[in-house]
DNA sequence: ACGAAAGTACGACCGCTGTCAAACTTCGAT
DNA sequence: ATCGAAGTTTGACAGCGGTCGTACTTTCGT
């Protein structure tokens, strides 16, 4: 079974699920720029395109980021016009490392009783 | 108050636990040989000293594991004889960063199902 | 008092990673 | 057909972080 949203060629492949490690995971959610990205999705109800997250570096520096997120197994990327859009792999996400996301999100939300 | 164990002028200050920042936690987890000590003191009943872990790094490489976990408000230090004992500040942490911490270790643990 | 045990401190080295600029691609709208 | 919008790719650079060896400190046991 694939894991791809569509069939984009313009998209490298996502990994399946079962393939994450939590080496990977951490490595990806280390950096503020990518956990940003991950809370924001967290509590969007709906995918956000890459433009549309307001990050404060360049282009190219964000692609790697999203890039590093999508190898990771966090988010799944799809294309729709020229917009790369970005979905959280929530659900996939917490069969494997449960209550890893959310605690890392609340604890990132909470720098201060 | 204060959060030093003992009163050792040989072991630098332990941070208070609401000085801990998530950014400085995850640095300090994403290093392998670094979860594997959290991964240890988690299921040990006891405190265990710098040598006890069977580390495969060199002791000045070990030290600065222990610097970094320390510094991150992970562990608490304190002298007993020669050795340096380690303990995993558990409830203190829970705290602050609910469910993070066993997160991390239930996902260390099980990276295959 | 002497030596071994347990770590620490200090430099040095090296690879990795976040960053950017510049050139390029792909799609949509005019 | 052309132009702009949205991202990607590539290459380069700089700084950080893990690693080690060596020298040093402190304590315990004999």
């Amino acid at each position: 079974m694939s894991y791809d949203g569509g069939m984009d060629d313009r998209i490298p492949p996502h990994p399946d699920v079962r393939t994450i490690t939590l080496q990977q995971v951490l490595e990806a959610l280390v950096d503020p720029v990518r956990r940003s990205i991950v809370t924001r999705l967290w509590d969007a109800s709906a995918d956000i395109r890459c433009g549309g997250f307001g990050l404060t570096v360049s282009n190219s520096t964000a692609t790697h980021h999203f890039r590093v997120l999508r190898e990771a197994g966090l988010i799944r990327q799809y294309y729709v016009g020229t917009s790369r859009m970005n979905g959280l792999r929530r659900d996939e996400f917490e069969e494997v490392f449960p209550g890893l996301l959310e605690a890392i999100v609340t604890a990132d939300r909470a720098p201060v009783g």
